[in-house]
Parts: C-alpha cells; sequence; structure tokens
DNA sequence: CTGAAAGCGCTTACAG
DNA sequence: CTGAAAGCGCTTACAG
C-alpha cells in the first residue's frame, strides 16, 4: 500500500519511504498493470470512439478534439471505425463494453437507435456527437445538418442560382438532413428540388467529378450545385476544368465542411465551415462532466456552422 | 470453469451446460472483462500503433491496412498519434506499455532510437513501419524513401527538366531521405542540387502554395518541382493556376504518395505511388507469426514504390 | 503516515 | 467432461 500510494499520493508519504520506491521502480523499470488497476477499481480510464470513417478529414479533427482534452485528463481511446455499417457499429459496441470504458463518444449511423439503448442497459454514459438529440436523457454535441443545407441553398438562390442541383455519396444521415435543407429552401422559393444526383458509393474527389458528369446529363440547365462534401465539390470542379466549363460563369459550386484544400483551390471553394475540432472537444468535455458527477443543465449543446463564400459560387 | 470453457472451447463441453451458460449469458447481458481476461492470462491482445499523424491521409491507410489483418484476429488497438514529437513518443509508449499490448507496430520519428531500447528491454515485439532496418534482431516493412526519390528526380531529368527544384515540410526522416534521392540523382547527372526550399511546418494544400512562390522568387528558371507530399503539390498546383503558369509547359510538378485527389487534378499529378495500406496489412501480419512464435526468416520486408507518370511532369 | 486483509473476474494447472 | 484451488497486480476500506 505505501508503494500504491507513492505513485498516486506522493504528499502522504514520509520522503524517505517515497525514494526507496522511486529508487525502486526506476531500478526495475516497473510499469503499473492497467488491468489490475481497472479490475480493481472499476475504472478503466478508457474512452471508446466510434467514428464513421477515419479516411473522411471531418472526423480526424473531431479525434483530435476529443484527444486534446480527455489525454490531459488521463484518458486513453479505443477508437472505432465503423465504416458505415450497422453492423460493425454493434460488433465493436460489444466488443469495446468488454474493455469497460468509462464514456462512449459516438457519431451515430443508420441503425444506432438499438445501439444506444444497448448502452443504456449498460450504464455507460454516451454523449452523441454531429447529432443534435432532444431528448432530456441523452446528451449530444453539434449543429443543425438541415439548418446547414437550407442556409447553403438559400445563399446560392439569393445569388440568382435558379437552377441548383444536388450531389451526395454515402447518404449517411447527416448527408440527407442536409439534403431536407437544400430541398425545403427550393420549395420555400417555389421551385422543384428535382435535380439530385445521389449514391450510396463513398465519397471521393474522384467520385465528384462522376457525378458531376452525371449531373450535367440529367440536368444540363443545372447552374449551380451544392455539393454534399468538399472532396466531392473539388472533384466536381476538376471535371468542370476539364471540360472547360467556367466556375463559377457557366455553373458554380458550393461544398460542404470546409477541407483544407479548399482555400486554396482555383476557384476557392464556397462551403459551409462546420465546428469539426470543437464538437470532438466540447463532447468530451461534455462527457467529464458526466463522468465527475458534475453534468451541466443544458444536455445538448448546439455549435453553429458558418457560412464561407469564396470564388466558386 | 465450465462457463469459462463454454464461451472459448464450447465443442468440449456437454450441450446441456453450454445451453444453460448461454440462457444466462443472454438474460443477464453478460460481457466478459477484458481486464481479468489480461490480468489472469498476461496477454492483453491488444496491439499499440504509433503513427506521426492522422491527418496525413497516408498513415490512416496504413491503419486501414493494420486493422483489416488484426481485427479479423481478434485484436483490439491503442492508436497513437506522436505527431511527429519524440517527447510525446516517449510519453504514448509508457502510457501504452501500461496496457501490456502484445506488440506494438511504430512508424519512427527522428529520437526513435531511445524508444526502440526501451521497448526491447520490456520483452515487447515491435515492427517497424516506413522504415527498412537491416539489424537482425529487428522487423520492419516498408521501402527505400531515398531510392523512390531518387526515381521520380531521374524522370523528372529525363524529360528534359533541366533545373527542378525540391520543397518539402514537416522534414522527418522519411523526407530527409527523399531529399537525399533527389540529390543523388541531380549530382549523378553533373548538377547542383541547390533548388531546395525546406521547411519544418506541417505539410498541407495552402502550405504547398506558399512554397511554390518562394521557390520561384528563389530560382525563378525552375523548371519543374518535386513536392515531398501529393498535397504539397496539389496547393503548387494552385498557386501556378493563380498566377496563370502553364503545368507542365512552364513549369512541371511531381508529387509523392498518390493521394485520391492526385488523379483527378487538372492536370493530373505526376507522383510515386507508395503502397500503405500493404505495409500496415504486412506489418501486421508479420506482428502476428511473432507473436504466434512463427517468425519468418525474412525480418525485413521491401514493399517496392512505383513511379505513376500522368500529365503535370 | 503505514499496513494487513479481502476482493475485483478471470485463467492456469492440476485432479478426478 | 467438470471442478476446486491458487493467483494475476492492483485498490478499497478499515485498523492502527
Amino acid at each position: 500500500m505505501t508503494v500504491s500510494r507513492a505513485l498516486k499520493n506522493p504528499a502522504q508519504i514520509l520522503p524517505e519511504a517515497r525514494e526507496r520506491v522511486e529508487a525502486a521502480v526506476a531500478a526495475l523499470g516497473y510499469v503499473p498493470s492497467h488491468a489490475a488497476r481497472t479490475l480493481a477499481s472499476s475504472r478503466s480510464r478508457l474512452v471508446a470512439v466510434l467514428v464513421p470513417s477515419l479516411s473522411n478529414a471531418v472526423f480526424v479533427d473531431t479525434l483530435a478534439g476529443i484527444q486534446d482534452c480527455l489525454g490531459p485528463a488521463g484518458y486513453q481511446f479505443l477508437i472505432g471505425n465503423t465504416n458505415y455499417s450497422a453492423d460493425k457499429q454493434a460488433e465493436l459496441v460489444s466488443t469495446y463494453l468488454a474493455h469497460a470504458p468509462d464514456g462512449f463518444l459516438v457519431t451515430g449511423i443508420d441503425g444506432s437507435g438499438t445501439l444506444l439503448q444497448r448502452l443504456a442497459t449498460a450504464r455507460v454514459p454516451v454523449v452523441r456527437m454531429y447529432d443534435l438529440s432532444r431528448a432530456a436523457d441523452e446528451w449530444s454535441v453539434g449543429f443543425s445538418q438541415q439548418s446547414a443545407g437550407f442556409t447553403l441553398t438559400r445563399y446560392l438562390l439569393e445569388r440568382g442560382y435558379r437552377r441548383p442541383g444536388f450531389i451526395a455519396a454515402q447518404l449517411d444521415p447527416r448527408t440527407m438532413q442536409r439534403r431536407a435543407g437544400f430541398r425545403r429552401a427550393l420549395r420555400e422559393a417555389g421551385l422543384n428540388p428535382d435535380v439530385e444526383i445521389l449514391t450510396k458509393e463513398p465519397s471521393s474527389v474522384g467520385l465528384g467529378s462522376a457525378l458531376l458528369a452525371r449531373m450535367l446529363e440529367h440536368a444540363p440547365d443545372c447552374d449551380a450545385i451544392f455539393c454534399n462534401n468538399d472532396d466531392l465539390a473539388l472533384g466536381a470542379l476538376f471535371e468542370c476544368q476539364r471540360r472547360g466549363l467556367a466556375v463559377p460563369g457557366r455553373i458554380a459550386i458550393a461544398g460542404f465542411n470546409d477541407l483544407p484544400p479548399s482555400a486554396w483551390s482555383r476557384p476557392s471553394l464556397t462551403t459551409i465551415t462546420t465546428p469539426r475540432y470543437e464538437i470532438g472537444f466540447q463532447a468530451a468535455q461534455l462527457l467529464l462532466q458526466v463522468l465527475d458527477g458534475q453534468p451541466p443543465d443544458r444536455n445538448h449543446i448546439d455549435l453553429r456552422f458558418t457560412l464561407t463564400p469564396r470564388e466558386s459560387a
């Protein structure tokens, strides 16, 4: 016990005892056993993080925010990539539950409902990211995807574009919410939201090029494109350059998320800037408060988005 | 013990006993304790992975390879981002050692030497990635960075460019090896390798634009640029477009790694294609063989690179 | 400020 | 095929 205390609360140990412990630690290269500590204390100091993808820079930024908040507090992470699959997500939850994490930080996908129930049954606190819940017994940090989609579309209409189209990949819930915002803005303007190209394929720059091509075939009079992601937008832009179509002269292009290249392309991309790092950081902070038994009174944090007009639309 | 066996080797249990166990598991929502299992068996089924960055798509691909190999074998991961810092790396090693991982998979940075010694002392197997070691008591999977830098530079010279420059960021060991290849190729061609812009800043598209600008100031007669990374190359390309400089007519641009956007930009990027996923997969496989007590006879695996000529150079 | 006792939930190794 | 015993390395809670 003296050793145990010397390691955790050196202050309450006499200097001579402490020094002997420190000497032994150094001599033996002693490393405390996390497994034993977890078993004895029933606190793992582990937080499970579930994201749909790591190749999407969005979630990498969110991870950085999480680690910057929880790392200094002494937590380690189990980082699970659900790959946008409900099965994979369920599997990860089972596996991670065995590690007895102190909490979960999840970016939901379709079919997350039963998952959240399982976690509730296991009595592990969960904070949802990118997803504003309304339930009083849940925690969430994000922004309104629908409102962001609406705002960007309104912007296009205000700039005078009359036949905007929407292209999207993956079709995860957040994408579909942005799409709902797009459609609402068009309907409110008395326009028909029929110019859409949707595909379940994963998003990529190459796919953006392909979808732009399909869009021009499907709706040659389309004069602006709302791309669900900046990578799609970049690919669409490249395809326009390849075809000699002026952007935004012949066709305007707008993206979503404001990934790093978007400020530098030519033309630079009009987009929605999203608080990705902040979502991670604040979700982590919220979890920390819950774990410390000091939950804040507001259990859903809306971090907002901003419209970032640039050259492309 | 019967329960323990019913869970791990159901075959050696009588059906009736097994069924009672299964019923209880389902009724209670029982989840085995990883901490207890680790403590009792002294096998954690955890592998620690150290990468310098997650915002660099290169390492995300490598992680995917690792997970595809080790996931089905029942391993979980501790993923550590060293952020190219020796201190951070040392800190992560200490922390992870407490979790008693069965092995380490590391992408080294400057100052990894003492780290590797500590891991050797702890008797944890380590496989190094992106780094071909020669030591008989080490394991590594990668390719020759220097040879890749040499090959790309030779290509530029063969295409007739006489005054190629080199731009690089971060200046990690792999970057410096590519640079050595660049310099060697120039010297062998009787040229002076004095056209370089190096910065310790992290690599990004925006930085590529800035470095291109600095390069044109420093060596206005530069007719080709070897960019140490595709993101730098993309930024350089954007900057050329902004200045109205024809690529490759006025200046050729080559990148490194063949990231997804590179095939789609206009002009598409000449680059070196690297086996990022494969490095992760095979490093994991090598570790698996070592853990299973069946180490292969060759302990260093050279996965090669390929030159991918496209439009930009 | 220090320490003896018990226990966290498993597995190993041995006996039957 | 089943089970009793001991122990993995810590922490909790209690006593002094």
